[in-house]
DNA sequence: AAAGTTAATTGTAATATTGCAATGAATTAA
DNA sequence: TTAATTCATTGCAATATTACAATTAACTTT
């Protein structure tokens, strides 16, 4: 019905989960390289660089701020937005803790 | 509209968003690391492990396929699943070139 | 104060996703 | 052949996501 049954997963599973819908639009992840890029932004830069309006942008941004990916702080009239480092590493981790879980490739494709 | 404007990004771009969007739901994780962990099994299993439909399963398994990160192969009345080990590594290095990218966490964090 | 600037929020429309019952297709067992 | 098993597919309902115009909020400039 278009809702997730969370409480069927394990907390690492929904965690997972939950970040990986930050890196699943084409736009976020632009976000993201232009961050990493610039080292520091501002929602203005974006609506240029992405050509997307200002309101979808800003809606990418809140989602991207939600799982704390990314952090902004108000700079007079506009704001300044990068990458919280911290949390990337998590973020990280997460994806490469199951990255890791697959060894031996060889003695797999059993099927 | 609910449709991604994939034309205003780079190929990368949208298949690092493709590929994020098999792990963007803890059934399909679940089922990740289920394969992983059993280094084969059927739909069945899934099903018992899970909680969810057969149809419902049967929906993810699908789109898990779609994008090569399991195979799967008939054999007599059910069906084997594994990860594709190549396209694995591929997903991992797409993963990783970005993680990568944001290098000198302690430089950051700049707002 | 009034006007301008920047970005968040709200409202709305369209498409996508999730979930499952029912059905269908293919194989196996009786 | 008939029944049973396994899994894919179809059809449908409910919720989520994407996108943007319009508006609002907060600050700056004049």
């Amino acid at each position: 019905m278009g809702v997730t049954k969370t409480d069927l997963f394990s907390q690492e599973q929904n965690d997972l989960a939950q970040v990986a819908k930050a890196f699943a639009h084409p736009a976020r992840v632009a976000i993201i390289q232009y961050l990493i890029k610039a080292d520091a932004c501002i929602n203005g830069d974006l609506v240029q660089e992405l050509g997307l309006a200002q309101a979808t942008i800003s809606q990418h941004l809140r989602e991207l701020k939600e799982i704390g990916i990314i952090q902004g702080t108000i700079e007079g009239v506009s704001v300044s937005y990068c990458i919280n480092s911290t949390r990337w590493e998590e973020i990280k981790n997460l994806f490469n803790q199951l990255f890791d879980k697959f060894i031996d490739p060889s003695s797999r494709d059993c099927c």
